[in-house]
This record gives C-alpha cells, sequence and structure tokens, in this order.
RNA sequence: GUGGGUGUAGCGUAGCUGGUUAGCGCGUCAGAUUGUGGUUCUGAAGAUCGAGGGUUCGAAUCCCUUCACCCACCCCA
C-alpha cells in the first residue's frame, strides 16, 4: 500500500510541543483574567443545527460556513462563539441568572482562503454580558477595560482599543437620507486607510450612487479626529438632527467617561468613527483592538453591543454585550515578531529521574515523592545509553536531572543535576525535593502546589 | 468565490538558456567520550526533484494537465 504524506489542512494551526505550552500560558492568563471579573466560564458544541446558526440567515456567514449532511441531519461548525451563545441563553434562560456574564475559549471554523495571520480554525476568547429585558451601558465600558487588562497581563502594551457607535453612523447616515445604504458605506469607509480618501469617495459615488455632496460629507465626518474629548464635542454639532444619532452619541459618551474611570488610559483607547465591522447583528457600541505596530494583520480583538441576537430563538429580549479576542492570530503574530518564549520554562517537567539500575523501584520511590512536593516529574525508563538519556532532558529543555546508582542507592542519597549551570550535587533522598524547589522558585519557574 | 506566484531530503535552500554520480546549511543517527547533555571534531543515513502525461538520444530544467501551498482581492479574529 502506497504511503501517503502526511500533512495538516491549510488554514489549520498546528503547534510543536514548546509554543504549544506558550499558547496555553496565554489561555491561562485569559482564564484568570475573566475570572477576575467574575465571567463564569462555558463551553458549548463545536457542532450545531445549521437552522441554529442560520437563522439569521444570508451575508457572509453563509458563504463562509462549513457545512455538512450526516445522515439526515444538516450540521455545521460554529462560525463564532456568539451565536451559540445567543442560542444557549435562550434555551436556558429559565435556569439562569441574569445578568448573565460567562467567558468561553474555543476553537471556530470559516471556510474561507486562508492567509498570513488568517485561519479556517482558530481560537476565539469570548467574554459576553446577556441582559434580562434590558443591559446597563456600564457593561459596554467595562467590556474594553477587561480587554485592556488582559492584554497588559500578557505582556502587551503597544495596542489600541478603538470604539465607535453604530447608532451614530446609522444616525448620521439617515440625517444624509441614506440609511438603506449603511452598510455598504461603512464597509467604503472602512477601506480609508488603505486606498485614501480620494479613492472612498471615488467608491462612494461611482459604486455606491451618491452625489458629490453625500460623499464630501460622509468624508467630513470622517475627518472628525483627535483626543476623544475633540471627537465627542465635534459629534455634538451633529445633535438634535436623529433620534438614534442622539442615542449613539450619548453611549458612546458614557462609554468613554467610564472607561477613564476604570484606569484605561487614552493611549490605549480612542473613540474612532471609521470602525464599524464585525458582524453585522451589533446595533450600539463596536470594538475593535489593533497592535499599533502591526496594524496589517488586522483587528485581533473585536465586538460590540447586539439587542436583537437572541430574537431568533426566543420572544424575550435579552440584549448583550461581548467581545471576541482572536487568540490564534494572536499568537500568530506574537510568534512571528519574536515576542513569544522570552524566558518562559516551556518543559515538560521540572526533573527527569534517570534510574541507573535494572532494578527501577528505588527510581520509582524517588519520582513518586517528588510529585507529592508538587514538582513535575518525569521517569526515564528507556534503555539508552547515559549521554542519550541527559541529551533528552536537554532538548525538551527540563531544568534537573536526578541520578541513581547503585551507590546512591547503597547511600540513601542522588545526584542532582541543574542542566543550566551544570552543577551537581549529591544529597540525601530527603532532601532532593527541597532543592530543586529552592531552584525552580529563585528562577521564578511556576510550581503546582502540593 | 476572483486574480497572481511558488512547489528540490524532516526543515531552509543551490542548481532552472536541457547533458549523464542533484550540491549546501540546519536537524537526525553513530563515533571521539560505555555515569555526564548543551560546545567542538569525524563519519553515516536521508530526495521516485509535488503528481500525471508530452517533447527529446537525454528533463529538476521545456510544454500540457492536475494537486498543494503562498500572496492580493472579498470578508474577517
Amino acid at each position: 500500500m502506497a504511503m501517503m504524506k502526511p500533512h495538516t489542512l491549510s488554514g489549520f494551526m498546528e503547534l510543536l510541543p514548546a509554543p504549544q505550552a506558550q499558547m496555553e500560558r496565554m489561555m491561562e492568563i485569559l482564564r484568570r483574567t475573566f475570572s477576575l471579573y467574575g465571567f463564569t466560564p462555558l463551553d458549548t458544541p463545536i457542532l450545531e443545527a445549521s437552522e441554529v446558526l442560520l437563522a439569521k440567515g444570508g451575508g457572509e456567514t453563509e458563504k463562509q460556513i462549513y457545512r455538512f449532511q450526516k445522515g439526515d441531519s444538516d450540521l455545521s461548525l460554529r462560525f463564532d462563539l456568539t451565536v451559540p451563545l445567543a442560542k444557549y441563553v435562550a434555551l436556558h434562560y429559565g435556569d439562569l441568572t441574569f445578568p448573565f456574564r460567562r467567558y468561553q475559549i474555543g476553537k471556530v471554523y470559516r471556510g474561507e482562503r486562508a492567509q498570513r495571520g488568517r485561519f479556517r480554525e482558530f481560537y476565539q476568547a469570548d467574554i459576553d454580558v446577556i441582559g434580562d429585558g434590558k443591559l446597563d451601558i456600564l457593561n459596554e465600558a467595562e467590556i474594553p477595560a477587561i480587554i485592556y487588562r488582559t492584554f497588559t497581563a500578557m505582556g502587551l502594551r503597544r495596542f489600541q482599543i478603538r470604539v465607535n457607535n453604530r447608532k451614530i453612523l446609522n444616525g448620521f447616515y439617515a440625517m444624509q437620507h441614506l440609511g438603506a445604504q449603511a452598510g455598504d458605506i461603512m464597509r467604503a469607509v472602512d477601506k480609508l486607510d488603505k486606498i485614501g480618501p480620494e479613492k472612498v469617495s471615488e467608491s462612494l459615488r461611482e459604486d455606491l450612487g451618491l452625489s458629490g455632496e453625500q460623499a464630501s460629507a460622509i468624508l467630513d465626518f470622517t475627518k472628525i479626529t483627535g483626543c476623544n474629548a475633540d471627537v465627542l464635542a465635534a459629534l455634538e454639532c451633529y445633535r438634535g438632527r436623529s433620534d438614534v444619532f442622539d442615542a449613539g452619541l450619548d453611549e458612546l459618551t458614557a462609554v468613554t467617561r467610564c472607561l477613564a474611570a476604570f484606569g484605561v488610559p487614552e493611549t490605549h483607547f480612542a473613540v474612532d468613527l471609521t470602525i464599524a465591522r464585525g458582524l453585522d447583528y451589533y446595533t450600539g457600541t463596536v470594538y475593535e483592538t489593533t497592535m499599533l505596530d502591526h496594524p496589517e494583520i488586522g483587528s485581533i480583538c473585536s465586538g460590540g453591543r447586539y439587542d436583537n441576537l437572541a430574537e431568533y430563538y426566543t420572544d424575550r429580549q435579552l440584549p448583550g454585550v461581548g467581545i471576541s479576542i482572536g487568540l490564534t492570530r494572536l499568537f500568530y503574530v506574537l510568534g512571528e515578531q519574536g515576542y513569544l518564549n522570552a524566558g518562559l520554562n516551556t518543559a515538560p517537567c521540572d526533573v527527569l529521574v534517570l534510574p541507573m539500575t535494572a532494578d527501577l523501584t528505588p527510581a520509582i520511590a524517588v519520582a513518586t515523592a517528588l510529585r507529592a512536593e508538587g514538582i513535575r516529574t518525569q521517569l526515564y525508563g528507556e534503555q539508552k545509553k547515559f549521554k542519550a538519556k541527559l541529551s533528552y532532558a536537554d532538548k525538551l529543555g527540563i531544568p534537573y536531572v536526578l541520578l541513581l546508582g547503585e551507590d546512591e542507592i547503597a547511600a540513601g542519597v542522588c545526584s542532582v543535576k541543574d542542566l543550566r549551570t551544570g552543577e551537581q550535587v549529591t544529597v540525601p533522598i530527603g532532601e532532593a525535593a527541597a532543592r530543586i524547589h529552592a531552584g525552580l522558585k529563585a528562577d521564578g519557574t511556576v510550581v503546582l502546589e502540593p
């Protein structure tokens, strides 16, 4: 039988052990930070009935979703974590306490062309707050504050969370009598950074059939930039001409105020009237986060307020606000920039026990004792040459090796070698754990509690 | 989905105006050193040149087909 070449599908990330350890570390930070704000962990199926995921119907989702038949079932892979959440909340409404705050880290799937920093299977780390009937604006300010804290905890510095409000855009376009084309216009305006104002104006007039006055009114609107206070002040000039716009401006102003109180510096947070992206279910505040040094990779975290997502599954009004970190993309960018692996121990364990005798039981006893002390211990039982055993520890980056030969066993001692310094000491077996603990703590390596 | 580019040992690559044993680096394995790794030295293994077909005395090299991957667009985390 011909052997087939092993390969991994395009757009699917598969990591080696060391980077995988880094990825897990990032997820730990996310879980810890989300818990800090009172979010409860949640998991939902990767597969859902197609009618659930496509309830909203149409649009880009329909084109990009992985959908297939199994028997008579019409199934789809989830393309985000928010739509499944809406289903979950509608389904378990009676058993949940509102506002319902949950975080979820899981893989999602999008059948589009893979590219640098763009995957077909990727992790999203979501936090959402779902209200019963109503949901206070405070939540919309807290979400980016959490993101700020999360990214900071991961060691990121050069990122910016940009905020806008769909009501402001929709209200403004309504003033220009362009309400029906709001979506297309937002998409055109979104290209400002990429192709410049002239091309955008051209696109507005030629592709969307707007008048010259309308196009320049839109471009003038996007030119409202500066510090957050300036932008908000400039927006006040448009007040009084659209109820929707006024509501959006009130919300954006409130969010901006709260964010300052949450301790998010203005360097990391900006009101930006050009952002409008994200899925089309957003109805109010929208967020988008980019790395300042790598804008070309796109948003690594975005979300917003959605008032009507659950309407396909329930008659109840269940407004929500949430945000999604593109973990796989974030990890990819960090890895590419060499920001990962800085001084982090990615070894699978802290010590490798090397039995040098035919009888393995003394080594087994030592390994068991070390584990009882919370030291991550691996027992190496392969009949290899001594140098091969040491080389194994070296390649995996295991910091300590514990040698147990005839002489040591007879004397009730063991040899503990620090592979990083090459230093080796012989200590009573009972003291080995304390010795390794001390060395690990000095290095700041995470040690499991006994 | 549309347009462009690239496919040579596990990985990164040279060779590409056709010319006979496809070269190098990293990694792997072995030895120097059978209780001392990471450094160094020596040696070895490892490639149906993405696949299929065609042109030719002769194809990694030229032509066709196909597949895969990458980039751009679309859209998005």
